[in-house]
DNA sequence: CTATATCTGTCTATCGATAGATAGATTGCG
DNA sequence: CGCAATCTATCTATCGATAGACAGATATAG
């Protein structure tokens, strides 16, 4: 019983892992559980990720990949910053929305110090990829902002959307995710 | 080798307890850990907290009733919302501070489906807590507005609170802590 | 074309460490 | 004595990781 490609099986991993970290955290990733979950066995999760911190770091870097192409072809599409956070917003509500999920980089940063540090480097930069597209959607809504308030206000909006998350999640209603982002609209911190 | 009373010993393991679940969440509290820390064996410690979600949830509730008390000498101590807000905004940051650590049941959210009933009660519990004490703040500072918009902003500031300390920890500066409160504070987020 | 060698992906079996939890003995205070 | 607190010893379950074997695909040399 053989994979047809090492991709394959590699790709399969990788998936069942995302939704596991998502759910449950770095911590809870394992490697018996995970090859229970594709069809093998550990030791053959091994041969794809000689360590966890491979794969947790393969993760993280995979996700922020992920998320800087959505996040372009956003930028790409439309020139309304309003239009783009509610986007932006809605890919947060998606991972609250599929089975209470958190970011993978916001669970991550919870763990932090658990976290090999490979893995710690792809979640900094998870933050560093958000942060610079927010910065680029607010020079579009505030052109006359300095670049310095401009970030900084960027890392205020990621910060309080990923705090919209964990809080929404941790009393399991969705509803307080959809609430407080309006209440950020409605304070003007975000466009 | 005895302790001089049942309460020292159970004080000794919760506040140990408390300092790791803060740095490292509820997953990596280990009874055998714990013990070492306080000078006695596991099995002791299942003495004084029979189960781990025992313990999780007595560490929940005091972290609970501890920041009521203090919130309530707060409120009790100004009529100013903006010094108010200063003092709950400095709680968050001296968890990370001390050692990068975050507030219990923020890092217990992202753990949440790992966590046993009891635990998550608490949990709710805090969130339930803070959210009342920002709604009396906001209602000073902004006497005309609707019991419903008060909480919903409440919960939008506790959620951005939350989220402003995930990140500064997940990038372990706490320089963006604070530079997020500002850009809360600018916006008119926070009063 | 065939025979040999190497590579790939998986397996079984096992290691040492650690987890939470329990039973039952022991110690020491009032 | 009797009870409160701690101990020793142990159980079962799970963890990440490794060693070694093997089948099938592929590459290479004659």
């Amino acid at each position: 019983m053989m994979a047809k490609t090492k991709t394959d099986m590699r790709e399969a991993v990788m998936t069942a892992a995302k939704a596991t970290v998502q759910s449950h955290g770095y911590n809870a990733l394992s490697f018996r559980e995970l090859a229970k979950e594709v069809g093998i066995k550990s030791a053959s999760v091994h041969y794809h990720f000689p360590t966890k911190g491979d794969l947790g770091a393969a993760l993280a870097r995979r996700y922020t990949e992920e998320g800087a192409a959505y996040l372009a072809e956003l930028l790409a599409t439309s020139n309304d910053a309003s239009w783009c956070m509610d986007r932006y917003a809605a890919i947060f509500r998606a991972a609250l929305a599929n089975d209470n999920r958190m970011c993978l980089c916001g669970i991550m940063s919870a763990e932090l110090d658990d976290l090999p540090a490979e893995v710690r480097t792809e979640v900094d930069r998870f933050a560093q990829m958000n942060v610079g597209w927010l910065t680029q959607i607010l020079s579009r809504a505030r052109p006359s902002t300095g670049e310095q308030d401009l970030q900084e206000c960027a890392m205020a909006i990621f910060a309080a959307i990923e705090g919209a998350q964990l809080v929404a999640r941790g009393c399991r209603d969705i509803g307080i995710y959809d609430r407080t982002i309006r209440a950020y609209r409605t304070t003007g911190l975000i466009p």
